[in-house]
DNA sequence: ACACCTTACGCAAGCCGTAAACATA
DNA sequence: TATGTTTACGGCTTGCGTAAGGTGT
């Protein structure tokens, strides 16, 4: 169980292919059935069927663990090594339903503060915001999504980086103003079970909804949402958004959802250990987190 | 960052000398000597002095990521291993102080229930009792601590392993009978800052109590409730300790804890996943769980 | 001087790449 | 037959042990 071997594991089960997971780890495509089967031999499992290749059982559960424990080692390698941050640099990585305006006026007054201050806003998926924050290559991470009021976000374990919430909104159905749907005072999303759904999974990770059998109709895998406000708008399907959003869109009406009851909730993710002086990051966690 | 070579780093940390680890880990000397270079190289920074040995800031904080990174192996190991479970068999891990005579009872019901069923106890610290869960060397944990009324216990991460309270009661500081505290309506520990403390890590972590400055006057290795009851009945010291072993303890007396609120909590360790089909572990936790 | 960590060096095992063999759609 | 994985084999690297060399108490 080498990390380097659950690296080129993770790879292949990502990409489906050890010759595409060799391109990508520069590796030969013989290394990779090599390490494959070597990691099969310590383990005395199959983990992958080929030809098609797929995951076994005993896969799936080695996948799990594998992108786990690659992150914390990332992690404790930044932790350690980190000895001192460069003073003037400050990344955050953010889900792209994580943006606030309140984030870019706490940028502002950070940057009148500190002269010269070179901060970076960087859109990524939320799993890999968390594991951003918990290698030390972003400073800050802000990751949102759909719970119970009050609830915390279940994140996924990566690394030492704790997350505590610094907003709520309400979650709404987001339509074209001209769907049957925008007349409703509110709905209960297990009526819409046979509506078409967009799903944008690199926005909003609708999977995670606490609600099953949404059929996705539309798949827009980008990461803008401006784009999937619009494609709501245009009619080609339902989306559950954030109330503030919907609102400023002038074709999009958002629909109050009466159950389950749910929230958007943002959580801002930092390292404890690493945030107590006063570098910029320690700042904006404070500027955001007291807003 | 091998996980080889935090297992050695980790031996030498714990024993604070390189040949005393070589010797544990079946190396020489030397080979623990080129190990540790190779990890402070790969991390380019010193993770310990030599002369006398001990732990670098940064190896301090590599000492604390190495030891989670281990067992999260391990357990992914056991995770993915683990096919099934031989059915007779059934181990339960605990700390001294969750015992529980209920426990007695779930396991012979049990025993009647499944014809050849081989059921082992094995008393450890907590976090080995956390550990063996997650790697699958015990089957079910139970962890005990003092924490607020209804708080969770704050374990160490390690591995997917889950606990759930199953049981609270009242902690009280245990005298002797004789001791003069022993008249005491009840006590505020503040205010026992000066009183001689029985420390007995093995058996109850009293480090871990919300108060700070409590002065060990004997400490006691031990993992024998019995005699820490009688070694605090012998007015050797204080001791915090859950009510109803006090209360059957004849010599001892128990006086109520009027500040901090403190209660003893009884935690359930068990991996989610493999505990859902019929196993004798499962029947155990549901019978701990709904006593 | 002694205990203990580090360095030098040789050997064996591990690991990757090339290339040929093999399997499946 | 074409695409893609496995096996065979050679060369290089890694990592341990033995033994000699430092270094602080």
């Amino acid at each position: 169980m080498d990390p380097h071997l659950l690296r080129t594991f993770l790879a292949v089960a990502e990409t489906g292919s050890f010759s595409a997971a060799a391109e990508q780890l520069r590796y030969t495509q013989s290394a990779v059935s090599q390490q494959i089967a070597a990691l099969e031999a310590d383990l005395r499992t199959p983990l992958l069927t080929r030809r098609p290749v797929a995951l076994t059982p005993a896969g799936e559960r080695l996948r799990g663990h594998a992108s786990i424990l690659l992150v914390r080692l990332a992690a404790a390698r930044a932790d350690v090594t980190r000895a001192v941050a460069p003073p003037g640099r400050l990344i955050v990585a953010l889900t792209p339903l994580a943006w606030h305006p309140a984030l870019a006026d706490a940028l502002a007054l950070l940057r009148t503060e500190s002269a010269r201050l070179t901060a970076r806003l960087r859109l990524a998926e939320r799993d890999q915001v968390v594991a951003a924050v918990a290698t030390g290559e972003a400073d800050l991470g802000l990751v949102d999504g759909f719970t119970a009021p009050s609830d915390p976000l279940r994140l996924p374990d990566t690394g030492g980086a704790r997350a505590i919430g610094v907003a709520e909104s309400p979650a709404v159905v987001a339509v074209a103003a001209s769907h049957p749907l925008a007349r409703r005072r509110r709905v209960d999303l297990s009526d819409l079970a046979d509506a078409y759904w967009i799903d944008a999974p690199a926005v909003a990770a609708h999977t995670r909804l606490p609600v099953d059998g949404l059929r996705p109709g539309l798949r827009y895998d980008g990461q803008d949402v401006t784009v999937l406000a619009g494609l709501a708008a245009a009619g080609h399907g339902l989306a559950v958004l954030p109330e503030p959003l919907v609102t400023t869109h002038p074709s999009l009406t958002g629909v109050p959802i009466s159950a389950p009851r749910l929230v958007h909730r943002v959580e801002l993710v930092r390292i404890p250990a690493h945030l107590t002086g006063g570098e910029p990051a320690a700042r904006l966690a404070a500027l955001i987190e007291h807003r």
